[in-house]
RNA sequence: GACCCCGUAGCUCAGCUGGAUAGAGCGUCGGAUUCCUAAUCCGAAGGCCGCGCGUUCGAAUCGCGCCGGGGUCACCA
């Protein structure tokens, strides 16, 4: 809709147009100060220019009224407009809300080390990049998701060494000297056991046979954080290991060489990355020759760039931010525009039960299990709640407000509000169908604006996507929910005249509803 | 010291491409059920939008400077 009103405004007028949604509802469904701006320009006074743009816009069917107000000029969409873009929208669903972007997406998300199941702040980026894909797929954008998993390096010989020490200890009942840096926490004795029965006692003896124990808890560990994925419904279409990169590392070194981004010192190879903003040199291979996890990293960005999509998007923990700028760098290097990669960054999570504050450590293992939250709270609410906040800002919320089942926990006044529809229907004893290509006439003033609410999904889900902004859509959501719980309080329907037309009304509410929900990652109830 | 995020109602947070009277949920107090799901709805109380200066016709929103809170600053991955 907001495209159909900014492409007749540009005929109009020909100077930048800010289009806004009016405070005050009476108001009209958009509005433009654009007469403020075009004061300047012309040397009139907004009241004026604004009264003479009313004029024109006047003419537009699509409007039913074009009004100034103090330098304002506020439109009111028709309703024959408004009616027959929702027996559209009912007619089809799957259309409903789509785009036709034609732009390519590579999206890097979780990427969790597999050294450990996946804790409630990895659980924060893997919803934000599931339900970023959801949407940009539903725009029309070809977006693939990726992770990339670090399965090279000193952890993973940690991993296997805190496995072997492990099984000795408990399986074998061997004294044991702990290291000071190990993986703790109960996953790892479960592993231990594991191990010993999947590979053989033989294998605990001593640590030369720790590499073998590496790759294998390696590969559990993997499992383990898909199967923690799959319960919330989060799927990858590839999976890039960084161990197999670094066979492609002389070539892209050479290719730095050749582009003048290294230099040797110290008997250390350095990524020139100052030149590209960052604060100081990195270094990318080691005094004995081996590269370092940067190294892996340039690699991988390299062949990303090589598989040319048109944008890049990693979504990192916060604690990644000072490596945004190697990145950028080393691609810079390479000729391509750093502007295609796009970071965003995740913040930490803070979780509260009956407002006991937890603190997280992954080496400690007294870190939170995602899949612990997901069984206590759902998948649907933990989904909900990492996407009512912006990604980048810290995020604390308390498990038992989201057990509760009424107004505090949205999914279930959102799902409300949808199975009260569905209720509907059954009551008048009708399909959904019957009532798509009823007329709107008739219906009040407060029908129109429930009506318009529910048609501006696409350009919440396009606003949200573009800004990478998804806490509109739960916004949008909630307060949807909160209008229909409102008018079904207000109106009745079943038996009454307008029994058609609200019951359509009712059925367009539910299709933003569901289709919003949809992008979410969750499943509208139709009963409750 | 540098960089990133945050500071809006008692609490958790929206609002930030500058725009018309600053919003929601929870919590508090009060109300609505002969009627389609009260898992709902309505009302009230509650705000120097951290502070100051600047830009502007107009600042919660932009810029600069402070103050306060959190995070990050590896040749670890």
């Amino acid at each position: 809709m907001k495209h159909r009103v900014y492409e007749i405004l540009k005929k109009h007028i020909d100077h930048p147009v800010v289009l806004e949604k009016p405070k005050d509802k009476s108001f009209g469904h958009y509005a433009t100060p654009i007469a403020f701006s075009l004061a300047k320009v012309f040397r009139k006074s907004p009241i004026k220019i604004a009264e003479e743009l009313v004029e024109r816009l006047k003419e537009e069917e699509m409007f039913e009224r074009v009004d100034a107000l103090k330098g304002y000029v506020n439109i009111k969409l028709s309703r024959d407009f408004l009616n027959e873009y929702a027996t559209w929208a009912l007619k089809n669903e799957d259309e409903f809300a789509r785009g036709d972007i034609a732009e390519s997406i590579l999206l890097e998300f979780v990427s969790a080390n597999p050294t450990g199941p996946l804790h409630i702040g990895h659980a924060r980026g893997a919803v934000w990049g599931d339900v970023l894909a959801r949407i940009g797929k539903h725009l029309g954008y070809k977006i693939e998701r990726e992770y990339y998993v670090n399965d090279a390096g000193n952890q993973i010989y940690l991993l296997g060494l805190s496995v072997y020490l492990s099984a000795r200890e408990s399986v074998l009942k061997l004294e044991v000297e702990w290291p000071q840096e190990y993986y703790r926490g109960e996953y790892i004795a479960d592993l231990a056991a594991k191990a010993v029965e999947a590979l053989g006692p033989e294998k605990f003896v001593d640590e030369s046979f720790i590499p073998e124990i590496s790759e294998w808890a390696k590969e559990r560990m993997l499992e383990l954080i898909n199967e923690n994925l799959h319960e919330v419904g989060i799927f990858f279409d590839h999976y890039v290991s960084e161990k197999s990169l670094y066979d492609r590392w002389d070539e892209v070194l050479t290719r730095l060489a050749d582009a003048g981004a290294v230099y040797e010192k110290d008997g250390k190879w350095w990524l020139k990355s100052t030149e590209h903003g960052d604060e100081k040199d990195r270094v990318v291979v080691r005094e004995d020759g081996r590269p370092t996890y940067l190294a892996g990293d340039i690699v991988y960005h390299y062949l990303k760039f090589e598989r040319g999509y048109d944008r890049y998007i990693n979504i990192w923990g916060a604690d990644h931010h000072g490596y945004i700028a190697r990145v950028k760098a080393a691609i810079a290097f390479f000729g391509h525009d750093p502007q295609k990669l796009e970071i965003i960054l995740s913040q930490m999570v803070s979780l509260l039960k009956d407002k006991e504050p937890y603190k997280m450590s992954k080496r400690a293992g007294n870190f939170i299990l995602m899949s612990d939250i997901v069984e206590e709270i759902g998948a649907d609410a933990l989904r909900f709640i990492f996407l009512t906040k912006k990604s980048d800002t810290h995020l604390e919320f308390d498990v038992e407000d989201l057990k509760k089942e009424d107004n505090s926990n949205p999914v279930y006044y959102i799902n409300y509000a949808h199975a009260r529809v569905f209720s509907l229907f059954e009551k008048a004893g009708r399909g959904r169908e019957s009532v798509y290509d009823v007329s709107l006439d008739g219906l009040s003033e407060e029908a129109y604006d429930l009506l318009f609410t529910a048609l501006l999904l696409p350009e919440v889900l396009e606003d949200a996507f573009k800004n990478r902004q998804l806490q509109k859509v739960t916004e949008y959501l909630k307060h949807l929910a909160g209008m229909y719980h409102k008018f079904y309080y207000d109106n009745r329907v079943v038996g009454t005249p307008n029994e058609e037309a609200l019951l359509k009304l009712s059925a367009m509410v539910a299709l933003s509803l569901r289709v919003g929900l949809k992008m979410l990652g969750i499943e509208a109830a139709q009963r409750m």
